[in-house]
DNA sequence: CTGATACATTGGAACTGTTCCAACTGTTCC
DNA sequence: GGAACAGTTGGAACAGTTCCAATGTATCAG
């Protein structure tokens, strides 16, 4: 079998060189390290399933740069709630990884998480690292993206396609009657923005209805990116009549401006929003809202891959690519378009489209 | 030093055997494991410590029984936040652990996390689980408790004081007019819950006015809980004017509960809530709040335990007692006691106090 | 009661990965 | 030219895990 013996014959240097080098530990010659990760990169070492040395049973949650910041949406501790319940069918434990910050020039992400004992991987890859599953999908390191999904074959991952229920929501809208229907999605490219953007206009097509550019908006996934959008939109010229938001923490922030600026919901305008976990049941009133399981999509996660490690055999468990649907929650902030649309101004003045009168915001 | 092999000849037993015992893996004995426990603990064993064998870098955010569920208030997700933030400076990753899960039979807890090769271990332990910080102050692993605190002068903590924010909170709503104040604390018998219930009490005391237990609930601390102390509240013959949550999610839903009833937010009640990240500022109205902030709690015990464990003779330090002060914000939910005080039944119907007149709600 | 069988428990030995320490190399400085 | 030094490397010692064979114990059919 391969161990730090047979790479250091291999790479034509003793073993002590070999640990050192695959410890990123200081004093090795770049070059000698360069030959020790290739020698073992040929027999396909692993450490953390090394025999002779406990077979690790422990998986990451690994995110490319910073791990997590503040996670208002709910997404990232939805989902790892989720994890941290998978991994008990098979006692895994799990750590948080971030693994820009412990990767040494020159190596690969499978041998640093062989190098911190790591047997398998979620990955929450983003729009600028989707190089990183890519990567690691060559390699024996059993791993798993989560939200987001891959053309290629070799890469696993589970995530929710929220297309349908995008196209599903904007209907509901226009079946409502509402024809200017803005959008306010959020600014992240991955394939979540792609989805429902494309609902959005899917929608659109289907009912013969134009798009206009000057309800798309990309906006910050915040609640002040919501409120933001709220504001400019209602005050301007021909303000909308419906409004879907991608996001939760900017629909949590798009229906505290309309409070605030005494923009009845939905009589004066409609929201559907978007949530992960059990946002839209907070609010008053609650949001129609197209929603995603994070908490499903981390349980499924974290169970197929601790299964599959559990079962190093079972060619069931090979691969995994699976597509969940989101669904569509009509709750209380959808309804008729308004018989007199009005705008509000960003002080809370209502201005009535169909006549002259004005009158004081609430 | 301590090892394997002196472990062996101390318990009378090989090294293979202490391997297995301390592994916890099956067919050794029970007697013999215990034996062998007994050995490894009066020589001071520690495997992630040995020198030989590759020092952890690895810390442990552990919870006594099942880890974290949904985490809606957001304490858990910004106490992680804070942790993965606070170790960086020394390059230590966090590892999740529920400790009751693996707990092997005669197993201590600083044995079950030197197995799991964890350097160090930030405990979240609640009311029934203070033994096991009590246990493992007596060990050589380092350690530290998270928002709780204890008289005993071995044990490390980080905390917040809310008994004097929570005094100030009453004290606002008294020097506003109010004498009918509620309170809605959540029913978990920790610290939190003591500071936040003295601290309504002193303020009561401090002003002469006599504690009315009909208004003093116990309640779930979710949506759910604050909102059915508000039915109940507001339906009753004599309603508060004024109530303290002392749980974010109990505030959010009993605001969401004012909102459905048309009970007017401050005109016809006050509302001090409890907010342990930004959720204050996520609602209409924004509320008035005593406010934790748990990133930081996260972060310091994450920083504390890091430079202890990287400089193991920094006298310094060696032990931490820390109590940080909440503090309070005063936003749009806390206003003048009404003129008319009204009850509003379940239905949201208004009765009016002072007469017979009846309305309909909102 | 006896022998066969299965099972649990244990120790010796082999094995794996890490680190200490000494040696070697090339460079700098006096 | 030689001493001092830093960087790099290999041999050997070491620590912890597991394989495998041996031993002890319980069960059960005859």
């Amino acid at each position: 079998m391969s161990n730090v013996r047979t790479i250091a014959s291999r790479a034509g240097v003793s073993i002590a060189t070999v640990s050192r080098s695959l410890n990123n530990h200081p004093n090795v010659d770049p070059a000698t390290r360069q030959r020790v990760f290739e020698a073992a990169a040929s027999v396909g070492y692993s450490k953390a399933n090394s025999v002779r040395h406990g077979v690790s049973t422990v998986i990451a949650l690994a995110y490319p740069g910073d791990v997590v910041r503040a996670d208002y949406g709910g997404f990232e501790s939805a989902m790892l709630a989720g994890i941290l319940r998978g991994v008990n069918e098979h006692r895994f434990d799990v750590c948080v990884l971030s693994l820009r910050r412990d990767l040494a020039p020159g190596e690969s992400y499978a041998r640093l998480l062989d190098r911190k004992k790591i047997a398998g991987v979620i990955l929450r890859v983003f729009e600028d690292n989707r190089e990183i599953a890519e990567q690691l999908a060559g390699t024996g390191l059993p791993n798993i993206v989560v939200a987001d999904r891959y053309d290629a074959a070799d890469v696993n991952y589970i995530c929710c396609e929220s297309r349908v229920d995008s196209r599903r929501a904007v209907q509901h809208l226009i079946d409502l009657g509402h024809r200017r229907i803005a959008l306010g999605v959020h600014a992240v490219r991955d394939t979540d923005h792609m989805d429902r953007r494309n609902g959005y206009e899917d929608a659109f097509r289907e009912n013969g209805l134009p798009l206009d550019p000057t309800l798309m908006h990309e906006i910050v996934a915040s609640p002040e990116g919501g409120a933001g959008l709220i504001t400019r939109l209602m005050s301007s010229s021909e303000p909308p009549t419906a409004i879907y938001f991608t996001d939760p923490m900017a629909t949590i922030g798009g229906l505290r401006r309309c409070l605030e600026l005494g923009i009845r919901v939905p009589q004066d305008l409609s929201i559907v929003g978007f949530d992960d976990s059990d946002t839209r049941r907070h609010t008053y009133p609650s949001f129609t809202a197209v929603v995603q399981d994070a908490e499903m999509l981390g349980f499924e996660a974290a169970r197929w891959l601790t299964r599959r490690l559990a079962n190093p055999g079972d060619t069931a468990l090979q691969s995994l690519q699976v597509v969940r649907q989101t669904r569509l929650e009509i709750n209380q902030t959808t309804g008729r378009p308004p018989a007199d649309p009005c705008r509000v101004l960003p002080d809370g003045t209502r201005v009535q489209l169909n006549s002259v009168q004005v009158m004081q915001g609430k």
